[in-house]
DNA sequence: CGTGAAACCGTCGCCCC
DNA sequence: GGGGCGACGGTTTCACG
């Protein structure tokens, strides 16, 4: 139980500003059942203690001419720690690479991509991927649609564990 | 070209808007360099066209208590649409998943998963997710750690890419 | 796209529990 | 400790040039 203190109005506050990050105050605070002041003292001590990361608006990828979304399986030839680091390193500093996780198993990363169009991202993967140090194979899968695309965290699996825990 | 109409300052705004969703009007318009009442039609605009398709907080999933992110490549049995959809309308379902994304090639969809721990999880997996209809393998993928997690699309591009043609 | 005005909201201090 | 009330300043959002 990593959270220090977390009552449900707290969670009330998260899950309702995951699903809109830009409610006004008074619009949140009436939703959860608090009156405005209190409830921006909540919201403000859950942005300080990094609880909320941050807001941003969800753009159409697509519309926006990034027609390709590409993942990007990684494999690396050494595992040493300062390997890691350094293909995180390089990973952060590709622009077309939006994620970039470190997994367990033969795939060492996986890479969530977007590229205006295919030539772009091949040029990416055969000039700087696959081209960097240490990269040993890459396996690249582009997405065909997506069927679901939430951000964030199941709310609904928090709440049901917290009304568990006061039987 | 998707975009019906985009000019740099609406470009501009999505840029903003998608670094910090919550930003006020008046300091949008300031950053953007015209004044408040356009910048909010602008974004209304941006809204109601779909390219602003919402505004999200980006919680700390693991402080809040998801401490497992787990990758998981699904293949399918068959791949006639119909139970392509079938699959899709399941994996909606399932509050654990987050993102679904269908692949070309051998892995049909790729599933992001976050769960408060591995037992959570594992029943999901062996419960839900291979006892599914048309199922034929799942590879899961824990994450050990994020490098990079840039939610939507790198601007950089675009910006390049307009100032390319109009040479 | 900019200006002005009105309504609303974010925010603070204070009082209450 | 946290929640509510009231007030000020800033913001949103009109109508109009």
């Amino acid at each position: 139980m990593p959270s220090l203190k977390l009552d449900p109005i707290d969670r009330k506050i998260l899950a309702e500003l995951q699903g809109d990050g830009r409610m006004t105050n008074v619009e949140l605070s009436r939703r959860v059942g608090i009156s405005a002041p209190p409830c921006l003292r909540r919201v403000r001590t859950l942005e300080e203690t990094g609880l909320i990361k941050g807001y941003h608006a969800d753009v159409n990828a697509r519309e926006l001419g990034f027609e390709v979304q590409v993942f990007a399986m990684v494999s690396l030839k050494s595992q040493a720690e300062v390997d890691l680091s350094a293909f995180e390193t390089l990973a952060r500093g590709w622009p077309l690479v939006r994620e970039c996780h470190m997994l367990n198993g033969e795939i060492d990363f996986i890479l969530k991509c977007a590229s205006p169009d295919l030539s772009t991202f091949q040029t990416f993967l055969t000039e700087d991927l696959t081209a960097a140090d240490n990269v040993a194979s890459v396996k690249t899968s582009l997405v065909i649609r997506n069927a679901k695309d939430e951000p964030g965290v199941p709310f609904e699996i928090l709440e049901a564990r917290a009304a568990a825990e006061e039987e």
